[in-house]
DNA sequence: CTGAAAGCGCTTACAG
DNA sequence: CTGAAAGCGCTTACAG
């Protein structure tokens, strides 16, 4: 095992100086064409490997950005890491993603541990619970941080946050489900009191209170097995949900199937997200769409901004949703 | 904007010099615990952030694996990417995470970033393609690596290969629906030729020939819709399926629904991953289990071990996965 | 138990 | 277009 080369061992190969070997690696255009491919093949001769963590101490614009994320074995947010990811690395910026498993202190350390690392900026869908700590390691870091899909830290003008514009799609999902017809509309899904069960929730509220109707409300995990249960608890004059997410509402489609009540028909249902299962299930499911690919990408392009031109992102951005109607919902095959 | 302060301003704050503050920083027990704690309070006085980069260019053991996966989308590799990262962590390893998105240029430069970024041992799910180049890459840098899940490079006595007994998974699956009376038995699913649907198949097959029986394979893309479809195209007196994977018979499950057939009864079906959502479904669905946390846990094991004891895992190893029969194989309810 | 000194592999002005 | 020199913030022997 001997040393790794370094761009003094390819300097004196290609007979240069290391500056010379320094500039060729930055792609610098001062340097000859000649001299620049001199250099390239002793570097492959030698088997040379940049070393990163050297440069990155003498300037310390590291291109790279810390994502950590609540929950990465949700698909929702998967999708968005991997987009992200994906949409950051064709600008030149690599990625580290991390899970912090919905918990506050291994997000804290998840979080020091990129800043540690040398992070330009980072983005956090923050786990729920006492997570200030996180955020304030980054403010004293000075880092350019956005809160995204969920708001754990009021600071919103040093970490701005960008979700989807949640409300309006549960309004429009329940004004649907009456225009369909249907008498009595449950909320089906979300643990109470969280931030974003009570935003899903409201444009329902809003709803239901402005045709005079009475509300009701099931709440529990974001399951597919709580949505399983839920159908067997729902009052018998409800016909007709808006569930907290696609798990829930898929969860209630194999319960209805189960008792053998026809879905669209029956019963209406309209779930949340639109994921990739909605119309593969059958019958398939009715589900209000969040542009998450769309929404990462905006993520992406606002925060290399903020980062390479100082353009701070504003306060609180809502992307639009969009109400997807199928079968569970219109009784229409497709 | 200024100056992130360094061990040289703890120490004088502290008044120490800057090698006992570098020692407190590794948790020395040579340092009086006096004097420890009074670099602590300089450090948080002072809002001081540890140089990782820096400290890197000292001593090469970074602490730090790169985990490259071909498809994070994909819940089963998402689980087991997050149960990875977690076992590093709490051994005080940190995990990079990145995704290849199937793409064997991407995933040679997602390698050599890491690579770059001073990695001390990496772990691959690879695209498949010609992607010898990010194996060629590990061997001139000389990390250890492991090959999951899929085998790419022959070189196993380097680059280790670790993955499911799959072979036994698909024979279990093929006895047990023909002990439950089964008469023609599909293959369902999985892109021809690939290695690992010709691995999954190969069960299938033999237990069909040791019967005297007639095998038939539908191969496609492994989702949902192609199962849907899948349904359409099969055989009258087909009556039976043992599925590439998990989503492939979601998907046959909800086109089964469609046409009103009886799961369990008229048809039976056995899927493969024994993912979340088969428990959850309306039939249950039977699926070949693989133990994806207890096998992440198992290689970041033998991860630690080989880049701390020097220990190489075996060339290949195969762990074993287990039958759990549902409602959609047995007709039996829960 | 603590301090002074060298050096890790790069980049960055500054000369030439 | 290229070279000599300084320095980034740490760790690591080596003295004391």
């Amino acid at each position: 095992m001997t040393r790794r080369p370094t761009i003094l061992d390819v300097a004196a190969l290609a007979g240069v100086s290391k500056s010379t070997v320094s500039l060729v690696l930055q792609n610098s255009t001062q340097v000859k064409a000649e001299t620049r491919d001199a250099v390239r093949a002793a570097m492959i001769e030698i088997g040379y490997v940049y070393n990163r963590a050297a440069a990155q101490m003498r300037s310390p614009s590291a291109g790279l950005v810390g994502l950590v994320i609540n929950d990465l074995r949700n698909p929702f947010f998967t999708e968005f890491a991997t987009v992200l990811q994906m949409t950051l690395a064709a600008k030149g910026y690599a990625t580290v993603i991390a899970n912090s498993d919905e918990d506050a202190d291994l997000q804290a350390k998840l979080v020091g541990s990129m800043i540690e690392h040398g992070v330009s900026a980072l983005v956090v869908s923050p786990a729920y619970g006492d997570g200030g700590d996180a955020f304030d390691q980054i403010e004293r870091a000075g880092i350019p941080a956005m809160q995204v899909l969920r708001k754990t830290d009021p600071r919103t003008g040093l970490f701005p946050f960008s979700s989807f514009d949640y409300a309006a799609g549960s309004a429009r999902a329940t004004r649907h489900l009456m225009n369909q017809g249907a008498q009595r509309i449950a909320f089906v899904g979300g643990l109470e009191g969280r931030a974003i069960t009570e935003e899903r929730k409201s444009g329902y509220l809003a709803e239901i209170k402005r045709a005079g109707a009475e509300p009701f409300s099931l709440h529990g995990r974001s399951s597919r097995g709580f949505g399983l249960d839920a159908v067997d608890q729902l009052p018998d004059d409800v016909d007709a949900a808006v569930c907290f997410n696609d798990l829930v509402a898929l969860g209630m489609l194999s319960g209805f199937a189960r008792i053998g009540r026809n879905l669209g028909q029956d019963f209406r249902l309209v779930g949340f997200d639109d994921i990739e299962d909605c119309a593969q299930v059958w019958p398939q499911l009715s589900s209000v769409a969040c542009d998450i690919d769309g929404f990462a990408r905006a993520t992406a392009d606002g925060l290399l901004a903020w980062m390479r031109d100082g353009v701070t992102p504003p306060p609180e951005h809502r992307a639009p949703v969009e109400l997807i109607a199928r079968t569970s919902s219109t009784g229409r095959m497709p």
